[in-house]
DNA sequence: ATTCCACCGGAATAGCGGGATA
DNA sequence: TATCCCGCTATTCCGGTGGAAT
C-alpha cells in the first residue's frame, strides 16, 4: 500500500509545487542577485502554520542551488536554536566550519569564523524566527556581506514588535512573500499529488482526500499527517485501500499526535503544571502554584514557573486568559479554529 | 476615586556542567 | 589533575499594572 513513505514525512520537499507558483517566483526573484554575485535584500515568508512557507523556501533554494551550486544554504529552526550562540553555531555547522568549536570558545570566535567564510555566498533561512530570543543574532548575520537572509514567521507585526530598533530599520526594506491559507480544493490537490507518489494507485478516493482537506481546515501539515496515519492504519490492518472508517479513525489521531509530541518534550515540572491545569480545567495562578508545590518534592521558584508557563503558552499547550491579577490558565481546546 | 496587592516579566546574578588548557 | 571559560538554567530582585477592595 505505501510505496514511499518519505513523501508523507514532515520535512519532505516535493519536486514540483502545487498552488504556490506566485510565491516561488517572488522568492526566487528576490534571491536572483545571488546568481550575479550580488547580495539580495532580506526575504520574508509570512503566513499561518501549514501553508507551505518552509516547504517553498526549501524548494526555491534547491532550485537556486541547481543553478549555482556555489551558493550555500543554512537552514535554522529558531524553535530549537533560539540563542545567538546556537544560531551562529548552526550556520557554521551547515557550511562545515564547526571544527574545534565548543562552548568555551570566545564569544566572537563564532562570528569571526562566519566572517572568514566569505569565499562563497551563504543563504541563511531562519524558520520560526519570531521564536528567536536573542535578536542580536539577526544583527550579526545582517552585518555579514556574504550572508543573505530568508526569514520565516507567522505574523509580520509580531515579528517586528520583538526586534530592537537597529535590526528593525534594516529589515524594513525586505521583500514580503505572503502565504494565504489553502482552500479545500487546493489542499485536496496537494494531497492528491502526495498520495500518487507515496501510495499505490487507487488506495484513496478523491472524496476521501477532500474529506481530509476539510478536516485539516487548510493546514497542509495536518492534512498530510492524517493521510499518513490513515495509510499506516490501513496497512497495519492488511487492507488494500483506505476505508472510510479507517480514515475517520485517523483524523483525531493526527490532530493529537503533534500535541502528544510536544508534551513528551516537557520536563517533569512542566508536566506537573500541565496536569494540574488539565485536571482543574481552568485555574488561577495562586492556586496553580500552590497545587504544584504540594505535588512536587523540590518545587522550583514561582518565577521559574512563570517562565515554564510562558513557554507552554508558546507551544500552544495552554492559554492564559486575562492579564496580571485577573489571569487564569487553561488547556487550549482540542479543535482550535485558527485565526479568530 | 483611591488604595491595595497578586501577578507578570525584565534584568542582573549565581551555580552547574562540560570541554579546553596548562 | 586543577583551573579557566562560557553557555544555559534557575534564582533573586524589583518595577509596573490592572482588577479587586475600600
Amino acid at each position: 500500500m505505501i510505496v514511499d513513505d518519505r513523501v508523507l514525512r514532515e520535512d519532505f520537499v516535493p519536486s514540483e509545487v502545487v498552488h504556490r507558483h506566485d510565491e516561488v517566483n517572488l522568492l526566487s526573484e528576490t534571491l536572483e542577485p545571488l546568481l550575479y554575485g550580488e547580495r539580495p535584500e532580506p526575504a520574508f515568508c509570512f503566513g499561518p502554520t501549514g501553508v507551505g512557507k518552509t516547504c517553498i523556501a526549501r524548494y526555491t533554494l534547491e532550485q537556486l542551488r541547481a543553478q549555482d551550486p556555489e551558493v550555500r544554504v543554512a537552514y535554522v529552526n529558531c524553535w530549537q536554536e533560539y540563542t545567538r550562540f546556537r544560531v551562529l553555531y548552526a550556520v557554521l555547522e551547515a557550511i562545515d566550519r564547526t571544527m574545534d568549536v565548543h562552548r568555551s570558545t570566545p564569544k566572537d570566535e563564532l562570528f569571526g569564523r562566519l566572517e572568514a567564510a566569505d569565499d562563497r555566498p551563504i543563504v541563511v533561512v531562519l524558520d520560526e524566527v519570531d521564536q528567536l530570543e536573542e535578536t542580536a543574532a539577526l544583527y550579526d548575520l545582517y552585518r555579514l556581506g556574504h550572508v543573505s537572509l530568508v526569514l520565516i514567521a507567522n505574523r509580520e507585526d509580531e515579528l517586528f514588535a520583538g526586534l530592537d530598533d537597529r535590526v528593525r530599520s534594516r529589515l524594513r526594506a525586505g521583500t514580503r512573500v505572503r502565504f494565504e491559507r489553502y482552500g479545500t480544493d487546493e489542499l485536496a490537490a496537494i494531497l492528491e499529488t502526495r498520495a500518487s507518489n507515496a501510495l499505490e494507485p487507487d488506495v484513496v478516493t478523491d472524496a476521501q482526500l477532500r474529506r481530509i482537506a476539510d478536516a485539516a481546515s487548510g493546514d497542509a501539515r495536518v492534512g498530510i499527517g492524517i493521510l499518513r496515519s490513515a495509510a499506516r492504519r490501513a496497512q497495519r490492518e492488511g487492507l488494500g485501500t483506505i476505508t472510510d472508517s479507517v480514515l475517520e479513525a485517523a483524523i483525531p489521531d493526527a490532530q493529537t499526535a503533534i500535541r502528544r509530541k510536544t508534551l513528551e518534550g516537557l520536563i517533569e515540572h512542566q508536566r506537573v503544571l500541565y496536569d494540574v491545569i488539565a485536571e482543574a480545567g481552568e485555574i488561577e495562578p495562586g492556586d496553580l502554584y500552590a497545587a504544584y508545590e504540594r505535588r512536587v518534592e523540590e518545587p522550583k521558584t514561582r518565577r521559574t514557573l512563570r517562565n515554564y508557563l510562558t513557554k507552554m503558552v508558546h507551544y500552544d499547550l495552554i492559554e492564559a486568559v486575562g492579564k496580571r491579577r485577573g489571569r487564569s490558565y487553561r488547556i487550549v481546546d482540542e479543535d482550535v479554529d485558527r485565526d479568530g
